[in-house]
DNA sequence: TAGTGGTCTAGACCACAAA
DNA sequence: TTGTGGTCTAGACCACTAA
């Protein structure tokens, strides 16, 4: 439910600073302007779009609290430079997290299929006991070399057919987003350290009872129903987590 | 510069929208009303602050961002349960961890003394090899069960004489915080699986190659200075992180 | 001085909930 | 029907920056 084209739609049910947050939202995303670079000036904007000022504002409030922009009174608005992650961790796709730290992934597909929901998985996703999941597991490479196993469950009712795709080439995330419209917007996790079993080690070509930073995460979409419990078993001699924390 | 008495001050420097904010805030955690109560209505407020409606809906907004309150359309504005902490880590001292987690907390001191900083540990708190660090070891229980062992190491020149007290019976937070005026603004950490070595096993009662949930934290103080570096290696069977994740 | 963002107002129409 | 919050407008004055 994009505005089409550029430019606010009065008719459409959402609201007019919203049109306008995601238009100038994905202007900065795509790098239309470069970091630093001045933004159109708010009396640019109402000319532009033909909204209030009040309403143009709403939606630049917006972009300052997202970190994407930043306001200088008499200077102008500008665009942020990529914002150190103020202590809140995003959710990343496992390519974004590679890319981020300097490595190249890679994607072997373990097993796909459809299962019935046992009941501890059935709990967390708030769906009845034997409702269909559609169960991914991968292993994720980091170099080519092993790095972690990621086993996600996804409610199958919500992604029909999902499972014709390659998810050896292609990334769970995009389909989602692409094919069935579903993004997330925040998530729970739990985080462990554990004892690698047997066949674990194997396919994580790491020695029997090796440590392993393991994730439990429930991931909710943007109409906060949770869609998918994702386990991920980390080697723990090639991965960390990193965080900051508030006073 | 908090509004005096009950009301905005027009001469304030401090916007009319930041005012009300501040005022409303403060009812809502004095509990002047209850969670799930309803606050007064926008046509209240305006009457009550003599202020228009677009600037108490900037102040309300600001209380729903900040997670205080919800609004339905129709019904009312309300006080919000006390919030989830949205996906922000705080810096919890293990004592209020423990009690969060409904266990009840207990410490012995290993070691405590001073050191020279080595290498690795002078770059993380920026100051120069060979620093006087003040070392502390503890073993942390739960219900009597060793839980992880904590090593903290400060910086000597703030807190000299630190080591006179009993850190079995005293908190360091609480003993930095009182004697020596510094507390914690924020905090970076890293979190990575490990397998227990020998001697920390034994410490934690558990097999020899166990797996370690090893958090390795710089805190710093409220001037932004790294002050505390700080290992902490939890048994990986009896406990666990949990957080949130935006999308 | 011209242009920018920061603050504030009075008034309007709407969708929705509850009586 | 009444009252609530959600959205939007046109216009005003201000403080600040940069030319």
């Amino acid at each position: 439910m994009m505005p089409t084209a550029d430019g606010v739609v009065r008719a459409s049910k959402l609201p007019l600073y919203h049109q306008l947050y995601e238009i100038l939202r994905e202007k900065v995303r795509r790098a239309e302007w470069r970091p630093g670079e001045m933004i159109p000036s708010e009396s640019e904007l109402l000319k532009r779009y033909g909204v209030s000022r009040v309403t143009a504002r709403q939606a630049l409030d917006a972009l300052v609290r997202d970190g994407l922009i930043y306001r200088e009174r008499g200077r102008g608005s500008f665009v942020a430079r990529p914002a150190l992650e103020k202590g809140i961790m995003r959710i990343l796709s496992f390519t974004e997290d590679m890319l981020q730290r300097g490595l190249t992934p890679g994607t072997r597909v373990l097993c796909a299929g459809v299962i019935r929901a046992p009941f501890e998985i059935a709990e967390k996703l708030s769906v009845e006991a034997g409702e269909e999941l559609v169960r991914l597991e991968r292993l994720r490479l980091a170099e080519n070399e092993p790095l972690s196993i990621e086993e996600s469950h996804l409610i199958h009712r919500y992604c029909p057919g999902i499972l014709k795709h390659d998810f050896a080439q292609e990334s769970l995330c995009e389909v989602l987003e692409r094919d069935y419209g579903i993004r997330w917007s925040r998530a729970t996790q739990v985080i462990r350290a554990v004892v690698a079993a047997p066949r674990e080690a194997e396919i994580l070509s790491i020695r029997p009872r090796s440590s392993l930073l393991f994730l439990e995460r429930i991931s909710y979409s943007q109409q906060s129903t949770p869609l998918e419990f994702l386990r991920i078993q980390y080697r723990g001699d090639r991965y960390a987590l990193y965080n900051e924390l508030t006073g």
